[in-house]
RNA sequence: GCCUCUGUAGCUCAGUUGGUAGAGCAGAGGACUGAAAAUCCUCGUGUCGUUGGUUCGAUUCCGACCGGAGGCA
């Protein structure tokens, strides 16, 4: 069972990005007093506003949000540190009474608050990672993937090679903890969950409609900036750094017209292209979660519904789950 | 007007010395436990521009026509 003593009953809001989650999750705020958790691998970072649609300053003004602008770009960050933090802000939340409600799109940052992080036996190790990586340069993935299969061959079962990076990930487990990554897993899975808050995925039954929206709000993006932000980025040095936050979708796309080799039109078609590709595996990843209730932005008939229906849907969604 | 090149999957292009064709990208589906906006897996039938001819058989050779690019007038 979940601690419901220390987080009370939490509402979270997913979905793919430009489902339309953030003003719902601020209409929820408003009317149940509560404050919002980002759940976002990019919202975390400093100066990377226009491009993440990070809650604006006013927004950010009329409810309070958490879990946004705790990291420089050029740092690390990983989701066991998200995992802590997060759930510190919603014990904290819980405990002044109000309403901790998550929001975001990254399916595995929610997975790890869930399960209350993830422990420290089996952290990061820069130099083990970068030994293994280098490894897998000069011997190839399929040598990285045998010698995973030495020493844990359930991972290795289940992790293809050419997935270079879960490979090193499962063998750098094994190595900075002396244990297979596979019974880490196991473990984990028979541990009650620390956290459950009631799960909402907006979703569209038209996939165009929302791939729509993604090139709408690119446009937006655009004109609010999205350009001079990439530009400062790239001054303040972040790309040459192979971080996280260098891999965000909406900058390395615009890097080639900064550049001058492609223009600003194709960059922002790339732009778009990666946005749509990243909402796919969004939508597959919480499609595939059993904790997921869906809330449809459109109707079978593909008709959009307007944002006071879908509001009053949650809204019933989440009393009905709170009395029960 | 003449000459040359070109017309193959939604896009960019391979290819078949004549036996109806395949890559990348896009698209679709899936995986995901400390990089996750990342990473990875699976999926390719399309009047081979149109139309005649040669041939047992043409997308492939020949002719005409229609697009497109370039050159000469």
């Amino acid at each position: 069972m979940a601690n419901t003593d220390r987080y009370g009953k939490c509402l979270a809001i997913v979905g793919s990005t430009a489902s339309g989650k953030s003003a719902l999750a601020l209409a929820a705020a408003k009317k149940f007093d509560g404050e919002i958790i980002s759940v976002d691998s990019m919202q975390v970072y400093r100066t990377m506003d226009v491009g993440t649609a990070k809650p604006t300053a006013d927004e950010q003004r009329e409810v309070r949000h958490h879990m946004i602008d705790v990291c420089d770009p050029k740092n690390q960050f990983s989701s066991a540190e998200y995992a802590s933090a997060a759930l510190e802000c919603a014990a904290d939340i819980a405990a002044r009474g109000k309403l901790p409600i998550f929001c975001g799109g990254t399916g595995l940052y929610l997975d790890s608050v869930m399960r209350g992080g993830a422990p420290e036996q089996t952290s990061a190790n820069e130099d083990v990672r970068r030994g293994l990586l280098e490894f897998a340069q000069n011997e190839g993935a399929h040598a990285l993937h045998e010698r995973l299969r030495e020493v844990d061959p359930e991972s290795a079962d289940a992790i293809h090679e050419n997935n270079v990076k879960r490979v090193a990930r499962a063998l750098e487990v094994y190595l900075v903890s002396g244990k297979k990554k596979s019974d880490w897993d196991k473990e984990s899975k028979e541990t009650p969950l620390e956290i459950e808050p009631f799960c909402v995925c907006l979703a569209y039954h038209d996939r165009a409609a929302l791939y729509e929206r993604i090139d709408k709000r690119v446009d937006i993006m655009l004109e609010n900036g999205l350009v001079e932000e990439t530009k400062r980025l790239m001054e303040s040095g972040v790309f040459e750094t192979n971080s996280t936050a260098a891999g965000a979708i909406g900058y390395k796309e615009l890097l080639p017209a900064l550049r001058g080799e492609i223009s600003l039109a194709e960059a922002a078609e790339m732009l778009k292209t990666a946005t749509r590709r990243y909402a796919k595996r969004q939508i597959t990843w919480f499609s595939a979660k059993p904790y997921i209730h869906m809330l449809y932005c459109d109707g079978e008939d593909g008709k959009m519904r307007d944002f006071d229906e879908i509001f009053a849907d949650l809204c019933a969604m989440w009393q009905d789950y709170k009395n029960k």
